[in-house]
DNA sequence: CCAAAATGTTAGTTTTGACTAATAAAGTTT
DNA sequence: AAACTTTATTAGTCAAAACTAACATTTTGG
C-alpha cells in the first residue's frame, strides 16, 4: 500500500495502456508507450514486482496484479480527467494536454480531479465565454 | 540564457521572495523560505553563482543579478498566478494552492498561465456557478 | 578583546532514475 | 536444427538533489 513515486506511478500507468484489451503486455510495448530505455523499465519492474503489483517471468509477459491494476486505472483515471480538463479550459491540443497531464496527475489530489471532472462535465460554449470575459448576452454585469 | 531546472528555479524563487524590500539576503533567510538543509542551498548557490544568476562573497551576502531577478520575478509571477487560480477555480485554501502551485510553476508554459491570468482576473461569483453548473437563472440551457 | 553563538562551507553519503555496452534467452526462418 | 533476429537482462556509470557531521568564519555580548 505503499505511495509510489512519480516514475513508477508512470511505469504502471503505462504498463496498463500497454495492455489494453489483453491482460498482460511486453517489455518492449512498455517502451513503446513510456520514451526510456529497456533497462529502465527492467529495474522499475523490479521494484514493482517487489512490491507486489505486478508479476512477470524471467524473460516472459508483464501482467498487473489485483493491487497493480487498482493502482493503474487509478492513475490513467486522473490522468483522463485532467487532459480533458486542460484541453477543454486552456483551448490546448489533445497532445499538449497529454503531457501537461502526465506532470500533473503525480500532484493533485482527489479533491482536484473530481473538481476537474464536474467542471469538464459541464463545460460547453457559454463556459468558455464566461471564463474568458467575452460578451454575454444573457448577462449585464461587467468585470469593471 | 539556459533553462534552469525545477530545482533551481525554486532557489532562485525562494532568493527573491527572501529578499523582499532589500536587495540581498542570507543563506538562512533562504532557509526560512525552502525547507532544506544549509549545504543544499550553498551547493543551488554555487550553480546559480556560475550561471551569473546570483553574487555572493564568501561567508557574505546573497543577491540576484540583473539576469537573476528577471529569471526569479519570472517564476514568482507565475507562483502567484497559478495560486490565484487554484484558489478561485478549485475553491482550496491559499496555503494548498500554493504547494500545489510550486510543482505546477515549473510544468506549464506560457500560453497556459496567461490564460489561467485572464480566467482569474474575469473570475466572479456567476463564473463558479457555470463552472460547476449549479442552476443559473439567466440561462435557460442545459449540459444535457 | 576574546569566548560563545550564529552563520556558512566542505566533505562525504544516499537515493532515485536515467543511460550504454555487453550478454543471455526466446523465437523465427530456411 | 543452426543461424539470425528479436527481446530481455545484467553490470556498471552518471547526474541531480537531497542529507549529516565536521569544520571555518563572522558577529556579538560580557
Amino acid at each position: 500500500m505503499k505511495k509510489l513515486s512519480k516514475s513508477l506511478e508512470d511505469y504502471i500507468e503505462a504498463i496498463y495502456i500497454a495492455s489494453e484489451g489483453k491482460n498482460f503486455c511486453r517489455v518492449k510495448d512498455i517502451q513503446k508507450v513510456l520514451n526510456v530505455s529497456k533497462p529502465s523499465i527492467v529495474n522499475a519492474l523490479s521494484i514493482l514486482k517487489e512490491e507486489g503489483l505486478i508479476v512477470q517471468e524471467k524473460y516472459g509477459y508483464v501482467s498487473l496484479t489485483k493491487d497493480g491494476e487498482r493502482k493503474a486505472k487509478n492513475v490513467y483515471k486522473k490522468h483522463k480527467i485532467i487532459t480533458e480538463f486542460v484541453e477543454k479550459i486552456f483551448e490546448v491540443e489533445n497532445v499538449d494536454a497529454q503531457k501537461i497531464a502526465c506532470e500533473i496527475e503525480h500532484i493533485v489530489d482527489k479533491n482536484i480531479y473530481e473538481r476537474m471532472e464536474k467542471i469538464s462535465k459541464n463545460f460547453n460554449e457559454r463556459t468558455k465565454i464566461v471564463l474568458y470575459g467575452e460578451k454575454d448576452e444573457t448577462d449585464g454585469s461587467k468585470t469593471r
